[in-house]
DNA sequence: ATGGCAGGTTATACCTGA
């Protein structure tokens, strides 16, 4: 039994974040790494970056220009998958099982355009149909002792406390009720318990991303939490702490999105 | 209601992000 952090982080460019690799890993102290929009292809990841911290195990989904998702691992990492949703291959899903049989899931969901109606905008649709076959395809893996990590950047704020104003954004995509429906309809799929709100109550506001837009991100304040970190049922008892590291969103050069930690005794 | 910024690309304008 020991304890076993993973962190979760949008990187926007894996490349262009190397340089904050070591403060990551200070802050956070991460047994197992999980990046979405790396935007390299897999020849080109900068795997030698990492394993000069240690993370010399890898599960790579790699893309060109937009997308990708990689797992570093400071331990090794086996059984490694890649699936493909909505016929495309744009390194969205790669899952890799650890020396304790937890299985390792890292996502990246579309963020699905500005329009939130999936007969006007493609890429609404593609959204909600890339989180039905997500759906599906833990539906038929379930076995009730799974232990399952579901992390990733699933570009939804479920809880009104995680937006900075729920009525300003019901009607923006990332908070509007029909996909809030369709991740909880991925939720169920494995009674998957958010390990964030495990340890922050539902009324306290918890932001993991912050626009690049605003003047002064920090001041304004207009934070969405957009990254999860999911568990299955047996994982419960094991919950140790989540931090979601904010003042990541200051380092330079920043990400938009802020480090989600979560640890288990495992 | 809008625009604001950042990253990538067979770049130097346009796509994507959310």
């Amino acid at each position: 039994m020991k304890d076993l952090t993973i962190v979760t982080w949008n990187v926007n460019s894996v490349r262009l974040r190397v340089p904050l690799i070591g403060a990551l890993i200070e802050a956070l102290a991460p047994d197992v790494l999980c990046l979405q929009e790396t935007k390299v292809v897999d020849a080109d990841f900068p795997l030698q970056a990492f394993a000069e911290h240690g993370f010399v195990h890898a599960a790579l989904h790699g893309a060109k220009a937009y997308g990708g998702v990689a797992i570093l691992s400071r331990e090794p990492l086996a059984h490694i998958e890649r699936p493909q949703w909505c016929g495309k291959a744009d390194g969205r899903h790669v899952l890799a099982r650890l020396r304790s049989g937890v299985e390792i899931n890292c996502l990246y969901v579309p963020a699905g355009g500005d329009v939130p109606d999936p007969i006007a905008n493609p890429k609404f649709a593609h959204k909600l149909r890339l989180l039905g076959e997500l759906s599906a395809w833990f539906a038929a893996r379930k076995a009730p002792r799974n232990r399952l990590v579901l992390t990733g950047d699933l570009n939804i704020a479920p809880l009104e406390s995680d937006v900075w104003s729920h009525r300003a954004l019901l009607k923006e995509v990332s908070h509007t009720p029909v996909e809030i429906d369709a991740l909880e309809t991925l939720r169920k799929t494995h009674d998957w318990i958010d390990a964030v709100r495990y340890f922050v109550p539902p009324g306290e506001p918890l932001y993991s991303w912050w626009s690049y837009r605003a003047r002064d991100w920090e001041a304004a304040n207009r934070g969405r939490r957009l990254d999860h970190v999911w568990v299955t049922p047996p994982l419960r008892r094991h919950l140790r702490g989540a931090t979601i590291l904010r003042e990541a969103r200051g380092w330079s050069p920043p990400s938009d999105h802020a480090p989600v930690a979560v640890t288990l005794a495992v």
